[in-house]
RNA sequence: GGGGAGAUACCGAAGCGGUCAAACGGGGCAGACUGUAAAUCUGUUGGCUCAGCCUUCGUAGGUUCGAAUCCUGCUCUCCCCA
């Protein structure tokens, strides 16, 4: 894998780049569509490719392991063949997992222990088998098993945390490195920063990650309960530390406002949920604003989705998709779901332009105001 | 013609003398959602000059300190037998 910062700009820390991988190019800033079970939830990898112009999507590590299983996916030939998604993917670890299943897990110096949420069988992820299991997989880009520490983390808790995930981290890339693709093309492994809201541990994380020689550096642990202004203020404390010339993943994050203010500190990769399932729940991100489809005052309105929109679903009605979302129809999420996307593909595409032209920052001023608006 | 059952808030449906403005479902309205245990979850749903008051349980009366709940008349529905 290979990146090639384009710019940077003058009054930011907001770059755009090109990262080469085996499965073709991502251009960034990038936002990344979740597909967690080997699906963008109520999208064809054709409207994701044409539609939503996606360039990578995610996949998990925990939930492809449960279900359908690595050797289901072994004998497919890996995720891509799969699921029909010949461009590039990155697994997550399952690291995000061991934090939201809460209870039903549990932590030692080995690994995580934890319970199916499908069938309650007991389980063990350790820094090998969750490469192991990402080689099998076969994503392009592979993230560290970590531990993603809660926002509302106690700084003793935090660092035990971040040590925890360090220790992980250096027996990834042992495995890693000792292990080989399986399906003929590269790999690479993504370490991640945690330390929680303590600007003290996350230069300690960073200073830790630089150590090994990745493609590229995740930072996790944020926009897990934090306050927003925490989120901002410890990405600029990561991004200022890490390696120029690698791209920089900040993980989960968020909404299109989040993302601006992110591009702006530095970042080159996003994923989120946000999109698709706040679009199955109704919720529209559009360049005039923030729409809850749901809502009555939009039962009889004819107007586009988004006039300015890019996807072809974004000519439907605002009436008919609620109608749809209201009763329950599948293809009122599907419809929600790809707007949200291509919103979100359109928004990093422009970020990217803006920052080639050198307007980054008054454009993104501008839509900050405009995307925080509730219509 | 004879016998029986029933009418409860937007809909369905509990309640069967006080703790009932009335359970529960649905529908409606609103909110949440950030490396997806989510096509999920939460709140709210008679009115008002709102820690109180007013109007509501087919309808008109009655019994009672007190009724959606008991009694009588009326109206309407449904079922069975002729």
């Amino acid at each position: 894998m290979d990146f090639n910062l384009l710019t940077t700009t003058e009054n930011s820390r907001a770059r755009a780049g090109v990262i080469t991988t085996s499965h073709g190019t991502i251009e960034t800033p990038i936002f990344m569509p979740v597909g967690t079970a080997g699906s963008v939830k109520g999208i064809h990898t054709h409207d994701l490719k044409e539609d939503i112009k996606a360039q990578i999507i995610l996949g998990n590590t925990y939930h492809l392991y449960l279900r359908p299983g690595t050797d289901i996916i072994e004998k497919a030939g890996g995720l891509h063949k799969f699921n029909r998604w010949d461009k590039p993917i990155l697994t997550d670890s399952g690291g995000f997992q061991v934090f939201s299943l809460g209870d039903i897990r549990k932590l030692t110096e080995e690994g995580a222990r934890f319970q199916s949420h499908i069938d309650g069988s007991y389980h063990m992820f350790t820094p090998e088998n969750v490469m192991d299991i990402q080689r099998t997989i076969g994503a392009d880009i592979v993230m560290a098993f970590d531990e993603c520490t809660p926002g509302n983390a106690d700084f003793v808790y935090a660092k035990k945390s971040l040590e925890l995930t360090q220790r992980w981290l250096d027996r990834c890339f042992t495995r890693f490195n000792e292990t080989q693709p399986k399906y003929g093309y590269e790999q690479s492994l993504f370490p991640i920063v945690q330390g929680s809201t303590f600007t003290e541990l996350r230069k300690i994380a960073v200073n830790h990650v630089k150590t090994f020689d990745a493609d590229g550096y995740a930072i996790g642990g944020l926009s897990v309960g934090e306050p927003e202004e925490v989120m901002y203020e410890i990405t600029e404390v990561a991004t200022a530390g890490l390696p120029e010339n690698k791209p920089r993943y900040l993980m989960g994050v968020g909404t299109p406002v989040n993302i601006l203010e992110s591009i702006e500190r530095g970042i080159d990769m996003f994923d989120c949920v946000m999109p698709t399932r706040n679009g199955r729940n109704g919720m529209l991100f559009t360049s005039e604003g923030i729409i809850n489809i749901k809502n009555k005052k939009w039962d009889n309105d004819h107007s586009p989705i988004d006039p300015n929109g890019t996807s072809f679903v974004d000519q439907y009605s605002k009436a008919y998709l609620r109608h749809l979302i209201i009763s329950g129809e599948m293809l009122g999420s599907q419809i929600a779901s790809q707007h949200n996307l291509a919103f979100y593909l359109w928004l990093v595409k422009t970020a990217r332009e803006k920052i080639l032209n050198g307007d980054f920052v008054s454009w993104k001023n501008e839509m900050v105001i405009k995307l925080k608006e509730r219509l």
